[in-house]
DNA sequence: CCCCGCCCTGCAAGCGGTTGCATTGGGGGG
DNA sequence: CCCCCCAATGCAACCGCTTGCAGGGCGGGG
């Protein structure tokens, strides 16, 4: 009933290899019989059984990609792009959820399910344990990692470090001092650097700044507003009130914003804010942030294993650090 | 190189065929044999190729996931939770952006693509061209839509209307007259009703009051922080000012949110904006709004395919309308 | 004690492409 | 004019698993 390549091979007048070649545009085929095959394989609707041919190539065109999250809007807006890149070289992107809770309970992420799934790999920013990581490695197909490095495979990311002492300096260039920090913790020992990568950028910058934020300072959350919320909270509570803080992602700062001006606090009057993604809202509420090319990073990343797929080895090793960019809005000002 | 059935086979001395059923748990393998085909699988660590049990039995064990966007917070949501129901019962989530831009000369996109790619789809509420739609029904197997009906398939969806109405009537049981919309366009003809209906419910509610908004209270946007904004605006500068605002999204609410305070309103005081998703953020920044069970449409709809795919024919036509609830924060009270 | 049936298992024919290798037909050089 | 080589095709052997059908063994009923 569905129509094989067998059909098209009759219909041609050529056989079902010349068909295939043809069909995949192999050098090996007349310009003529090219056409000739097209036409008839258009005629009859044909479409190539994906499993079939993957079967017998050991191609699967198709790219996983593994991520914690679906729904935050980083790894969603590079999940798109992602997606995006590999549909439009004819690859499709296979979503493979792996256990977001940093608990240790979690049941560890099977990576032999994905052999002879995918092509190659991308990695979205995952808290995967070293026997996770060593699966995936296991597969053979090249990986690239976006939002965190990793040794031996391809990465794509931002220098999370700069982003931490350069939030941190426009807070001090505007004459603050007590600058709070509110993002990831420092005893998650995940694959996850980004947020702790922050926080030093932010205690250097401090330091070199002359200045020693008290420990209540560096506050914890995990990268969602509702904790940035209850992080702010507190940091309101403290004797010393802060007059700046710096939230490791604008989702964070969206809580943080909320709970200073529920607190009464004017912003930038009384409490600066400045986050780090330039998340889609940010621009909105005129939110001050680092802004980083979240889409890009999941473009980049598709490139580089589509590349390496492709043959070409040279790209194997690739580490992309991206460029990020002070973003001045309206929530970062003088203090009183 | 890779360990195929044969090899668990000769491990477990049984033929290929006993393994093939053994492993899937068939009914017609006695259960000792089953446990030494398991022990010797396990042993050998091997794992089916899914080409190869694709080509030969027709199922691909994958569903096929449709949507527009995949980085805006519902879709993401949505996006989650099915690729999570699915992982759970051993299917994968191969994602499929379709173009989302509502112009027409976009390239139509084309299911044939999918043909022999999924066992089902679920569809995210996408401006698809009735055209595009014949196409996916010709792939002839279950489909559910979600956030959308389309006659022939299943959906999961809430009552639009009734959401317009309700946050309507919360504006104007809190004392407002003055209450303009915004959100989708109406001359928008692609299968999209959502903005449309919560309009209409919007319009409803206001004429079963006895009240007329003016036609500059229906203001468009799409559902952005950023198209909100600018909606706002707009309506900031009316010689008679609303002093309520329902947006058709969270989202939406966010860009009208901020518009206002940019323009010195006190919310609730001067402005009261509610909006509608109940969006991750929207808890942390108070926004009042009308809760979906957003994830609970994704789980749902994978559900209904997967109980399809399983041959329960009863579920065929189901078209689940879930509940909507209001959940009042800060940005709504009493006008002046 | 024999025969019938039921359980399990094995056989082998696909599923629909891909690809190494052989084959065919020309064109160009000696 | 003959031979060699290259370009374009065809042949057929897989790729690894599923499944209809047949076969073998064993228990129970007649």
């Amino acid at each position: 009933m569905t129509v094989r390549i067998e059909d098209v091979a009759r219909a041609a007048g050529v056989s079902t290899a010349t068909v295939s070649r043809a069909l995949r545009g192999l050098p090996s085929v007349s310009a003529e019989t090219q056409q000739i095959v097209r036409d008839a394989a258009a005629e009859l609707g044909y479409v190539v059984s994906r499993s079939a041919s993957s079967l017998a190539s050991g191609r699967t065109l198709t790219v996983g990609l593994v991520t914690p999250y679906a729904s935050r809007w980083y790894y969603a807006t590079v999940i798109e792009a992602v997606e995006r890149e590999l549909r439009a070289v004819g690859y499709d992107a296979l979503l493979v959820g792996v256990g977001a809770s940093m608990t240790e309970d979690a049941e560890p992420f099977r990576a032999e399910v994905l052999r002879g799934r995918v092509d190659g790999l991308v990695i979205l920013t995952a808290p995967l344990t070293g026997q996770e990581l060593d699966g995936l490695r296991r597969l053979t197909v090249p990986i690239a990692f976006v939002g965190a490095g990793a040794p031996g495979a391809m990465s794509v990311r931002i220098d999370d470090l700069s982003v931490g002492r350069t939030a941190t300096q426009h807070l001090l260039g505007l004459g603050h001092a007590k600058i709070a920090y509110v993002g990831g913790d420092p005893a998650d020992r995940r694959n996850f650097a980004a947020p702790l990568d922050r926080r030093a950028g932010w205690l250097s910058a401090m330091r070199e700044a002359g200045l020693d934020p008290p420990a209540p300072y560096a506050e914890i959350s995990d990268f969602t507003a509702a904790t940035g919320r209850q992080a702010m909270e507190r940091l309101l509570e403290l004797p010393e009130r802060p007059t700046a803080v710096f939230a490791a992602s604008d989702d964070i700062a969206f809580g943080v914003l909320s709970a200073a001006r529920d607190a009464g606090c004017r912003v930038p009057g009384d409490m600066s804010v400045i986050g780090v993604d330039d998340h889609e809202i940010s621009a909105a509420v005129g939110l001050t942030t680092i802004a980083q090319p979240v889409a890009e990073h999941g473009r980049l990343a598709a490139k580089l294993v589509l590349a390496v797929i492709g043959g070409d080895d040279s790209r194997r090793h690739e580490h992309v650090v991206l460029p990020t960019s002070l973003v001045c809005r309206e929530t970062t000002g003088p203090p009183r």
